[in-house]
DNA sequence: ATTGTGGCCTGCCCGC
DNA sequence: TGCGGGCAGGCCACAA
């Protein structure tokens, strides 16, 4: 698209969904701390869809019904509750996924309309002996539950991933920076937009080769990774970053005012500087 | 093996 | 005013 036009129609100012990537998930997490220490009573799992890799209403019942919950971790974006029985419970939420403890506001619920909360998203929940209940909504159906989901697989989390952790999951890869940042095995917990507000403060090209960075470059990277995840969760999520209001068709660059580079990377709309991302 | 593409899912925005 | 196409993106199956 040619420019010319000052610039798109700004987008609305309402509050735009918090895409569940690590800074949301970590806030999950912490909710989900209330429940460390209670028995599951009963399972709810009434839309056996949203069970992956071979998991049933039956078999989640079995394994959580009458056991503990142990702790509430996460890696990446996957919440993990280990339990009393030996099954760790995994939960993903995609796009669109909410976490409800105990059926208060679930959380981000400031961030959207009430009409948003359909009792009809509701997906996966454990109620807990003496009451209580933890629920994931979620509306696109994106998320999903499984059991004893392999961590291993997953690269190191984003929010401490030091220079030479980065520098293993890059070296070699010819895959565009912004693919191999997406790639939940080389790194885990960064989504499209942590990845575009990442890459635009490192000053770095998202469709550089990921392996052919310098060390300096890893480094500021990894440092950049770090402080992003940090800056944003302090700000309250990862749709707070100074990109967020240019990501549209004419956006422009917050630093500089060039208009920003919108195209297909790593298989997601990727905005970036032409003038200072390189 | 790695990298790229398309599809899943559905609410919502925008243009007609 | 209503309708419908396109868009959003995490994740996976599959293709090259």
């Amino acid at each position: 698209m040619t420019s010319g036009r000052p610039s798109a129609p700004r987008r609305a100012e309402r509050s735009r969904p918090a895409v569940p990537e690590l800074i949301e998930v970590e806030t999950y997490r912490r909710a989900a701390e209330a429940v460390v220490g209670r028995t599951v009573a009963d399972v709810d799992a009434p839309d056996a869809w949203f069970l992956k890799r071979g998991a049933s209403p039956s078999l989640v019942t079995d394994a959580a019904a009458g056991a503990r919950v142990e702790s509430a971790d996460r890696h990446g974006k996957v919440l993990l509750l280990p339990l009393s029985s030996g099954v760790v419970l995994g939960l993903r939420f995609g796009m669109t996924g909410r976490l409800v403890v105990d059926g208060g506001a679930p959380i981000g619920a400031l961030e959207y309309s009430s009409a948003r909360f359909d009792p009809a998203w509701e997906r996966f929940g454990l109620r807990f002996r003496g009451g209580g209940s933890l629920v994931v909504s979620d509306a696109r159906r994106l998320g999903g539950v499984e059991l004893d989901p392999d961590t291993g697989l997953l690269g190191p989390d984003a929010s401490t991933i030091t220079a030479p952790q980065l520098r293993c999951a890059l070296d070699g890869s010819a895959a565009p920076l912004k693919a191999a940042l997406l790639d939940q095995h080389r790194v885990a917990g960064l989504g499209n937009l942590l990845v575009d507000e990442t890459l635009w403060r490192s000053g770095l090209d998202p469709a550089r080769p990921a392996g052919g960075l310098d060390a300096p470059e890893v480094r500021r990277l990894a440092g950049r990774i770090r402080s992003t995840v940090s800056d944003l969760s302090a700000r309250g999520g990862s749709h707070t970053g100074d990109l967020q209001d240019e990501r549209h068709r004419g956006g422009r660059c917050p630093r500089c005012g060039e208009e920003l580079t919108r195209r297909t990377l790593g298989g997601r709309t990727t905005y970036s500087c032409p003038r200072h991302q390189a």
